[in-house]
RNA sequence: GUGGGUGUAGCUCAGCUGGUAGAGCACCGGGUUGUGAUCCCGGUUGUCGCGGGUUCGAGCCCCGUCACUCACCCCA
């Protein structure tokens, strides 16, 4: 059979980039538990009109068909897809077990996705999204559009990434500005606003007037995307324009508020950017897009926002707040840089040279000791020449190689070696786990 | 889905107007009868993406196809 090619868009990562991204989830873990969070894992397809609900035909879904399925089988059944994002499941599943739900509900879920698009650099059709979101019935207090994002923020500060910046604009602040300049339709209005780093405001204003706007409705929407403050000064600036609205008030208020608690609690990380738009038309309120230093052309790595009509089963609805980091994006593009990667390719800590294959047992038994308090450990494959034993060390990265002929441990790194004995010989506390090393110039959290 | 670019060794690539496939790195063995580097010597590696066509002859030209890649679209 000949050799495989890659599916492209289909990401699968080496042996030593698998352990970088494994520390990332596991840290996320512990920070989303830290602050409450369950975890929570659903199924990977939904029915075909779960998935398409909204209108959104254009979503490329993949679907789910048996190789032996029968003629006429289709169109019995609506059809099972493959999820595109957790937020159409995760509301799906508040409303199937609602009655077994404590609200508000906290929830992380770390899970593959699956989208039918061209793959692109940054843009995957399998890949791993880490979503938190605090869902209520019937009313979702607004603060948790204040805390959502300083979790992730905290968690982001917890990663050794590229510091991440994360902007934030208000659905009603945008809606209530575009009503009061005259857009009938503030969707289409957004819409054009999200192409304005793309294309630039010459090509946008054409748009807004398709809106429906005049060309001082234009002009005012174009001013207050071009808005933008790490604190709450933004607000000023949005009132010197002049509009007055209701809605408009209510967002500029509560936006305020998020950049209040951002600038105590994450300074610098977060700040108020009124051209943000996000594609998605559920959103209601705050808006969040994320964006990673060195590697702005990526695009958001870390996105969401408040929805209040995502989840309502007639009797109730369930409004909630969320963002969802796309991993796969941010660990792709920084292996392919080599901007982060991992000090050794295995968990292994101590090698455990074989002298022959009749003492393979005692390598064994030496083995056995160490790992027993806990030191990863493995046994060289073969009783090789030091020097190849030692090699495959070196070659995967493992710091300490163990000779049980004379009972000493080499600390590779260095070249000294030691006698040692396996009942109570312990290697630096850092050793037991690889580090995880990002070696751009470009400043860090941690 | 639409439009460009690229497919040659494990990797990065060279290959002239069409004339029997190369380099560097990597890898393996030895120099070195049990301790990593360097150095020296030697060695392995190919359906030139695939299929067809033109030609005495195709890695090179033509057609098709597949894959990869970039942009649009959309978005993590």
């Amino acid at each position: 059979m000949a050799r495989p090619s890659p599916l492209s868009g289909f990401p699968e990562w080496l042996p030593g980039e698998r352990i970088v991204e494994q520390h990332v989830l596991d840290t996320l873990r512990r920070v989303y538990e830290l602050h409450g969070f369950a975890s929570l894992e659903t199924r990977a397809v939904e029915p075909m009109d779960q998935l398409l609900r909204k209108g959104e035909i254009d979503k490329e879904v993949y679907v789910l068909r048996r190789l032996h399925a029968e003629e006429g089988d289709a169109g019995q059944s609506p059809g099972l897809g493959l999820h595109f994002d957790l937020t159409v499941p995760f509301a799906r599943y508040v409303l199937e077990r609602a009655g077994h739900l404590e609200f508000p509900f906290r929830r992380y879920q770390i899970q593959k996705v699956w989208r039918g698009e061209r793959p692109q650099d940054g843009r995957y059709r399998e890949f791993l999204q880490a979503d938190i979101d605090i869902v209520d019935r019937d009313a979702l207090a607004f603060h948790h559009e204040v805390d959502l994002p300083l979790v992730v923020l905290e968690a982001f500060a917890a990663l050794p990434l590229p510091l991440m910046t994360m902007r934030v604009n208000n659905r009603k602040l945008a809606e209530g500005f575009y009503r009061a300049v005259g857009a009938d339709d503030p969707s289409l209005v957004l819409r054009a606003i999200d192409k304005l780093d793309k294309i630039g405001p010459v090509k946008v204003r054409p748009l807004l007037a398709d809106a429906g706007l005049s060309a001082a409705g234009a002009q005012a929407c174009l001013d207050l995307a071009s808005i933008s403050s790490p604190d709450a000064s933004f607000a000023d600036r949005v009132r010197a324009l002049g509009v007055t609205d209701p809605l408009l008030d209510t967002g500029l208020e509560e936006l305020v508020r998020v950049l209040d608690a951002a600038a105590e609690r994450a300074p610098g990380r977060l700040v108020a950017d009124l051209k943000i738009a996000r594609g998605l038309d559920y959103y209601t309120g705050t808006v969040y897009e994320t964006f990673m230093a060195g590697h702005e052309d990526l695009g958001s790595v870390c996105s969401g926002g408040r929805y209040d009509a995502l989840a309502s089963d007639g009797k109730a609805s369930y409004p909630g707040v969320g963002v969802s980091i796309g991993v796969s994006r941010i660990l792709g593009r920084l292996f392919k840089a080599g901007a982060l990667t991992a000090s050794r390719s295995v968990p292994t800590t101590v090698l455990v040279a074989v002298d022959d294959e009749e003492s393979r047992g005692s390598s064994n038994a030496v083995a056995a000791a160490l790992r027993g308090r806990g030191i990863p450990t493995e046994v060289a494959p073969s009783a090789a020449k030091f020097g190849k034993q030692i090699r495959h060390a070196d070659r995967r990265g493992i710091p300490w190689v163990w000779f049980p002929g004379d009972s000493t441990v080499k600390d590779l790194r260095t070249g000294d070696q030691v006698a040692a004995d396996p009942a109570d010989w312990t290697p630096p506390e850092a050793d037991l786990r690889p580090d995880i090393l990002s070696p751009q110039t470009e400043e860090t959290h941690t």
